[in-house]
DNA sequence: TTGAGAGCCATTCTTCGCCC
DNA sequence: GGGCGAAGAATGGCTCTCAA
């Protein structure tokens, strides 16, 4: 009896602007950067496809694939029309790979997904900006949660089966030869949880549901994005236990809620 | 072992300067 | 004057350290 929510999708830190939120209520949803060009996924910001017609790269004057002091930003068109997605969650293989987050913290991303039972609902926000306004966090789709598994203390061999067992997850599609991207790059203290969905499931057609609410919180001096009390409140919100619960760094967030309540309220993926 | 506090840094807002 | 980009600053999550 639990909905998580996890904040997915290009932003301002890896492609440097927020995706269009059209006046008819449709939206764009774009994945972020491969952080490695090294990965099976094929789809690219030149052949991933808008809603509204074109491709990705031609919202994109640049993009970040590891935002981070150091890193460059991808200017040449030619560079980020071939640059990979790193398409998490994926919504028509219905999985989503987390690594954020550590075993030893209580509400970071692994841990709350790890919590999910069959039947349990992951959704996904991300931040969207509609024409001439300031950009929100928007519910932009769910699929109902099959089973989770995890890397955690696997033996090499063992979370080479585990990945081959997962060939459309982001994460099994950037490992090489089966060893996941962050052993190879030497933070082997970081472990993957894998979602593997089914229907009901899938990207909203359109009216994204609004999560945020901005507004200077007392005692701060500038704005910042909160989680909306009503949602907090109607939803059941169990973690974090921040009040108000700010968006700014799409935190995960774990709601004591059954998903056919979640799914009541919200309507179904391709029917909305 | 656990919780509090401090520092680091990711994210994004605001301001300012430059160019058309 | 408007648009755009760069730089600086504010906020708050994450991580580490230390004390109880």
């Amino acid at each position: 009896m639990t909905v998580v929510l996890a904040g997915v999708g290009a932003d301002q830190s890896n492609v440097g602007r927020n995706l269009p939120l059209y006046d008819d209520g449709t939206f764009e949803y774009v994945p972020i950067p491969e952080k490695t060009p090294e990965t099976d996924e094929s789809e690219t910001f030149g052949t991933w496809p808008l809603r509204n017609g074109g491709v990705a790269a031609d919202l994109l004057s640049k993009i970040r694939p590891a935002p981070g002091r150091e890193e460059e930003w991808v200017t040449d068109p030619e560079r980020i029309a071939g640059w990979p997605l790193h398409r998490d969650p994926n919504f028509d293989a219905l999985t989503y790979g987390e690594h954020r987050g550590s075993a030893d913290q209580r509400q970071g991303y692994v841990r709350l997904l790890e919590a999910l039972d069959p039947g349990d609902v992951v959704g996904f926000y991300a931040g969207l900006a509609p024409p001439g306004g300031h950009p929100h966090r928007y519910l932009i789709g769910y699929f109902t949660a099959e089973s989770v598994v995890t890397t955690a203390g696997r033996s090499p061999a063992e979370k080479r089966d585990l990945l081959a067992d997962h060939p459309e997850n982001a994460h099994a599609k950037r490992a090489d030869g089966g060893e996941l991207y962050y052993d190879r790059v030497g933070a082997e203290d970081k472990y993957v949880a894998i979602v593997e969905g089914r229907e009901p499931g899938g990207l909203f057609e359109r009216d994204p549901i609004r999560l945020s609410e901005r507004y200077v919180k007392p005692g701060n001096e500038r704005v910042g994005y909160y989680l909306r009390e009503g949602i907090a409140d109607e939803w059941d919100l169990r973690a974090p236990d921040a009040d108000p619960v700010a968006l700014t760094r799409k935190p995960a967030m774990c709601f004591d809620l059954s998903g056919e309540t979640f799914r009541d309220r919200n309507g179904i993926p391709g029917a909305r």
